[in-house]
DNA sequence: CGTGCATATGCATATACGTGCATACGACGG
DNA sequence: CCGTCGTATGCACGTATATGCATATGCACG
């Protein structure tokens, strides 16, 4: 894995930003309102989550609604697969096949 | 999840010396020659991830050996499995069980 | 076109944090 | 005891980075 991407989500706001979007795609301002910064700052954290591929834009009207992107939690998700035996252990084939599936498997599904 | 997590591990030599640590423990000198960084830092640095409860020591004659703890990483990975949708969908509930199920078997959990 | 709303960016600042150096602390062997 | 090896800590420094303010850019509508 790669440290960029826990270094994104290291900041509290971009954390905050992050776990907004998970509710679905918002636009800037919506975003301002819940992060207890000025909006230049979520702005700015917004390009970063941008070159981190965190997040996506779809610009509408004058607005720019910004949503999620699943590549770096499933970069993060094998990376911690990694680690799993350290708290399984009978499971761990298990749990290894499972991901195993998911990755095959590979379905396309766009959220709720 | 809580950001500190992250942030601990978001430091590319902390990020090194936990993936040292996934092949067993170590004493410091041992770290000390995989990191390419000055002894005290490294000492410093398992500092941070002992109190982050990424590591434990056991003394060793005059060493001091490091190894793995598995909260952060469970937490870790509680906190990932929310954005699984992303990418997965039907395989969800799937993952949620044996999730529950890990949860279930291994119920000690309170520290310091 | 000009006005207003939504978002991005340049500049300046403060603060946090990783690092090295020197040194202190602790355990063990002679 | 005394010296040495292994590890931790105080101090000083440089640098990265998050933030606010002011302003630029972009888009819609009258």
């Amino acid at each position: 894995m790669h440290v960029d991407v826990l270094q994104t989500l290291a900041d509290p706001t971009r954390f905050r930003i992050v776990e907004v979007l998970r509710g679905g795609e918002r636009a800037v301002n919506d975003l301002v309102e819940q992060v207890a910064i000025h909006q230049s700052g979520v702005s700015r954290h917004l390009r970063i989550l941008t070159e981190a591929g965190f997040v996506q834009v779809r610009p509408d009207g004058p607005k720019r609604i910004y949503s999620l992107r699943p590549e770096p939690f499933r970069e993060l998700d094998a990376w911690i697969t990694q680690y799993r035996r350290l708290w399984e252990a009978r499971l761990d084939r298990f749990a290894e096949e499972l991901d195993r599936r998911q990755h095959a498997r590979k379905r396309k599904e766009t959220e709720p």
